[in-house]
DNA sequence: TCAACACATAGACATATATCAATGTGAGGT
DNA sequence: ACCTCACATTGATATATGTCTATGTGTTGA
């Protein structure tokens, strides 16, 4: 993972209700339709928000039916996470 | 540490100047002049950068004569790292 | 086939952001 | 005193972003 790719998922989460929505996939996965009740947005707006969380590849999109579940990627999430730690270690 | 603190620091780091900006902070202190040699900014765009990354915590800034002093906070960057770090921990 | 549900897309709009040129401030050195 | 250097502040501007309403798409069930 690069520099570019760690500034894009920081701009993802640099979002306060995409934040909390990736706080609600680390308990498991969810489907839209119950991220939608919990925030006061609308369901595009819930949709503009979700695409960017996918695109830069945090958030797993599996669909089912006509419902989208999504989770957190845990790979993804790991080497984020590795680099956020490894800039933390001043020399 | 909070949700919004989280989001702030995020936003900080989602543009590309000041994830590299904190990347050579990693290597050591250093002052403003010589990030500015690096990068192909004016220099108040660079102040304008380094407001952001001091005002959410992320960065020292020591005043030593006309010198300005960066280097990176390791109490709140281990917070921020903390707080990643759990969130990827899907249950 | 039709209606309801879950989600995407398009367009509009207000606000935020990154960037610059110009200028101000403050500290050191001659 | 004057100049130089390091940095901050002030507008100005183009672009990006978050949000909405309106509408389209695809799936499910009656």
């Amino acid at each position: 993972m690069n520099t570019i790719d760690v500034a894009v998922i920081c701009k993802a989460l640099g979002d306060s209700n995409r934040l909390q929505i990736v706080q609600m996939l680390s308990e498991g996965e969810k489907c839209g339709c119950k991220l939608l009740e919990t925030f006061n947005i609308t369901q595009p707006t819930l949709s503009h928000h979700m695409k960017i969380l996918c695109e830069c590849g945090l958030v797993n999109d599996r669909k089912e039916g006509k419902w989208h579940r999504y989770s957190i990627n845990p790979i993804v999430w790991n080497e984020f996470s590795a680099f956020i730690s490894k800039v933390g270690k001043v020399e």
